[in-house]
DNA sequence: GCAGTAAAATCAAACTATTGATCAAATGAC
DNA sequence: GTCATTTGATCAATAGTTTGATTTTACTGC
């Protein structure tokens, strides 16, 4: 309730001399001492807090940035908490707050239009796995002057700065380790073409021969879940393929190659090695522990803040991509 | 960038007559119908968009709420990411803003203080598990004024309203459920006194008796870790005990438990009946299926917000509790 | 045509903080 | 003592919206 008003009331100064002094701004007035004292005295002893809607209303901007993630089943993964983690992380003590929604059909998104405009926030971050329908509405918003920064594993568009980690790139981590540990021939199952790329170009560079069977292509929500790499597995064997490891997609994927192995009589890692992606909780808890690749999301959200900050104070910033982290655990004989 | 002044510009007319007419707030003004029209079509013509902040400084308000979350280890049981998404749903629309912070330590909570006064949030809602060592602080932030509620499983204080769950009837829910399909002697792991109660009293009032060895009490994060299953296993065994179903206090913990109990070529849930709390993402993805009680954490956030918006409109309210909600899957044999 | 009333619009203050321009007082030089 | 300069503080405008009080305009009846 204390306003600058009442402090300067109290000491019989000016309001202009209290917010001064409290915010340092002393440019061409070098305030007393015992003055400037007195205020800050007296500023504490009342409880004063800066106004941040006067603030925001005074700068023209709203020191508020509008967060939007994609929800998705893959809860355990903790994709989302993760990147959420980095992005408050990113904003503790700058003052600047955040506004969090998530949406899951890309009408969810269409309606948070409203909310996000110059009047309400000074920018937005997105984030979540699949952009293309939401494309519009976000060219829509970055169009009425909003910076937007989006966290997507590839990049959106030209005009829109992406924190991302390149697909291939993880596979690949994965891929180069299991080929270090020995393996030869290894199968893979995907939902995602840059993924596949990165297998094909870990297996050819190795010189190591890919039969189609090795690899198990499918779209969607469910090609992250165990199930797909029972498919594969089964798939691999019934054409007599001697795999001696998988590289899976997501760390669920790797549990349902873990489980589908011991039925089978397969020891992991000994006769088959397995990896997988999200270095979740999942990968952790498994046993044996699942060596895992790092989509870096909690750096991810904290890297979208930095950029969008920027871009906020004018500046240019272009596409970013971190690079993915390899965590080794048992089910790769690491 | 358009202001109701530069409407009012615009059409010649005062900038209260705008106000009024885009707030429907015609008090004492009916406003002409064609005067209306004109200044709805220009304001949408300009893409006129309120300015939270001009508006927050004048009523006093800031429309914006702070969400401050306990981290915790248990990633996979999707409990914060519950909680925010019903936090965030239930705010959808209202134009209402929240800030997200997350703590680990209680000295992180404290370093939040200067963001938690009235002068930047309208109110706060604070969620985790553990709550007293910032006992001190949330008081703090109370007596300044702001309207707290707290997502805890059991009420904090007499002047913090929550949206609480009852430990108790957690474990009430599921061992009725165990008791119901015949299981008789039922073991349990539990870190929580609450919840160690709801067992005894669930084991008593069907008169099934307890031996020491089929309870197994363990403080700290550890308590929810498959491990914790395994020592309560391996412990009622030694001495003899003829267990036919086990209640524990996370899927995590359920899954420690399957997985023994496999080793030991139990069958579940044929021989030993299992249950979790939580029914997060391991309990749909384990193999059985894991019967989980929800802690309605999604809900529970969503009626947070209810609440601390009618306190923030100066009614008052008073400690809340959901009922935990069964889901039943292979591992308890319904 | 005018009083009286109803309808429709405007006025003006307020919310709080910021900042360049301006004023007043103190100091120093001669 | 006067003028110029430095130092220290105040003025006044501004940001955008809201709202009770007030003024202007329009209409009715005679």
């Amino acid at each position: 309730m204390a306003s600058l008003q009442k402090i300067a009331n109290e000491l019989d100064v000016s309001v202009s001399l209290v917010s001064k002094v409290l915010n340092n701004r002393l440019g061409t007035t070098k305030t007393r001492p015992d003055v400037a004292n007195r205020i800050r005295e007296t500023a504490h002893r009342l409880g004063y807090r800066r106004n941040a809607s006067a603030v925001a209303l005074k700068a023209g901007r709203q020191n508020a940035i509008a967060v939007v993630i994609k929800k998705h089943g893959r809860h355990g993964a903790g994709i989302n908490e993760a990147v959420i983690n980095g992005i408050t992380d990113a904003m503790k003590g700058s003052g600047q707050r955040q506004s969090l929604s998530f949406y899951n059909q890309p009408e969810e998104f269409h309606e948070l239009l409203p909310q996000l405009h110059s009047n309400s926030i000074d920018g937005l971050i997105i984030a979540g796995m699949r952009w293309l329908p939401i494309l519009d509405d976000l060219m829509a918003v970055k169009q009425s002057g909003v910076p937007v920064v989006s966290v997507f594993n590839e990049p959106v568009s030209d005009s829109i700065p992406n924190v991302g980690i390149g697909d291939a790139k993880l596979i690949r981590l994965a891929m180069q380790h299991l080929i270090d540990q020995g393996r030869r021939c290894i199968l893979h199952a995907s939902s995602n073409k840059y993924r596949e790329a990165g297998y094909f170009e870990a297996m050819e560079r190795n010189g190591l021969p890919v039969e189609p069977e090795m690899v198990y292509y499918e779209r969607g929500k469910r090609s992250y879940m165990p199930v797909t790499a029972r498919i594969l597995i089964e798939r691999a064997q019934q054409v007599g393929i001697k795999f001696d490891a998988i590289c899976c997609q997501s760390d669920t994927q790797a549990m349902g190659a873990i489980s589908t192995l011991k039925e089978l009589g397969l020891r992991v890692p000994e006769d088959v090695a397995v990896t997988g992606v999200d270095n979740s909780q999942w990968a952790m808890i498994s046993d044996p522990g699942i060596t895992s690749v790092s989509q870096q999301f909690q750096e991810r959200g904290a890297l979208a803040v930095k950029l969008l900050n920027q871009i906020i104070e004018g500046e240019s910033v272009a596409d970013t991509s971190l690079n993915p982290e390899l965590f080794v655990r048992e089910s790769s004989g690491g």
